[in-house]
DNA sequence: TTAATGATCCGCT
DNA sequence: GCGGATCATTAAG
């Protein structure tokens, strides 16, 4: 027999949930993806809560930023983008998988942070259905996985994170350590250490 | 290392 | 409109 067990980092929270409101997204990008390590991605469905705590994200910064949706300018498929910070960016890639991006700063700053690696909280069950083929135990370690778990596509595009249909929430969990790198599967802006991560099995890639 | 797989965008007509 | 390049991925070989 095979010991299916994976060790994680072990949240000891207080009893606190804290739905993370629009100031928070409304600062520089990289403030907002550095706190966001340790908070609680919710999402309420019919079927149940699916939750995660977030463990590894990127952030996109503007026009100027080769690698940002928005380097081409405003189009149909990055518009949310320019919005006010606080709304879901879901893009769809590959042909068959989709990214979650929170999107930052004021409106008519193009900015947003990509949500890569989270550890699961709640309705792992519900997960598992998503996911919807064979699949180990680790479902929410990358950026297409994780959205496949909990069940997003482009119809989650747009989405108020302040609703309570799908949030970020502080739990009290503090990161033991949060590290930074240069962002993944990109080809350009490969200079900006962007990419934010907690040490954690759910970590979508480690570098060498 | 590479195939899978399709929306998006650009540069043309 | 149409053709082709591109793509913030993934799992299999």
């Amino acid at each position: 027999m095979s010991c299916s067990l994976i060790v994680t980092n072990k949240p000891n929270l207080p009893n606190i949930k804290m739905k993370l409101d629009r100031a928070f997204y409304l600062r520089p990008t990289l403030e907002v993806a550095g706190d966001l390590v340790g908070k609680y991605l919710v999402y309420s469905t019919p079927s149940g809560i699916i939750s995660a705590r977030l463990v590894e994200v990127e952030a996109y910064i503007g026009e100027n930023d080769p690698a940002c949706h928005a380097a081409v300018g405003k189009t149909p498929r990055n518009e949310i983008m320019y919005g006010p910070g606080g709304f879901s960016y879901i893009y769809f890639i590959y042909g068959m998988y989709h990214c979650l991006n929170v999107v930052t700063e004021q409106e008519g700053f193009p900015a947003a942070v990509l949500i890569r690696g989270a550890e699961p909280e709640e309705g792992l069950a519900l997960m598992r259905r998503n996911f919807d083929k064979p699949a180990g135990n680790r479902l929410t370690n990358g950026p297409g996985k994780l959205c496949r778990a909990f069940g997003l596509n482009r119809d989650e595009n747009g989405l108020d994170l302040t609703g309570s249909k799908l949030y970020l929430e502080d739990r009290g969990y503090k990161p033991v350590k949060i590290e930074r790198s240069r962002r993944i599967g990109i080809k350009k802006g490969l200079g900006k250490k962007w990419r934010f991560y907690e040490p954690s099995p759910f970590i979508s890639v480690k570098l060498k």
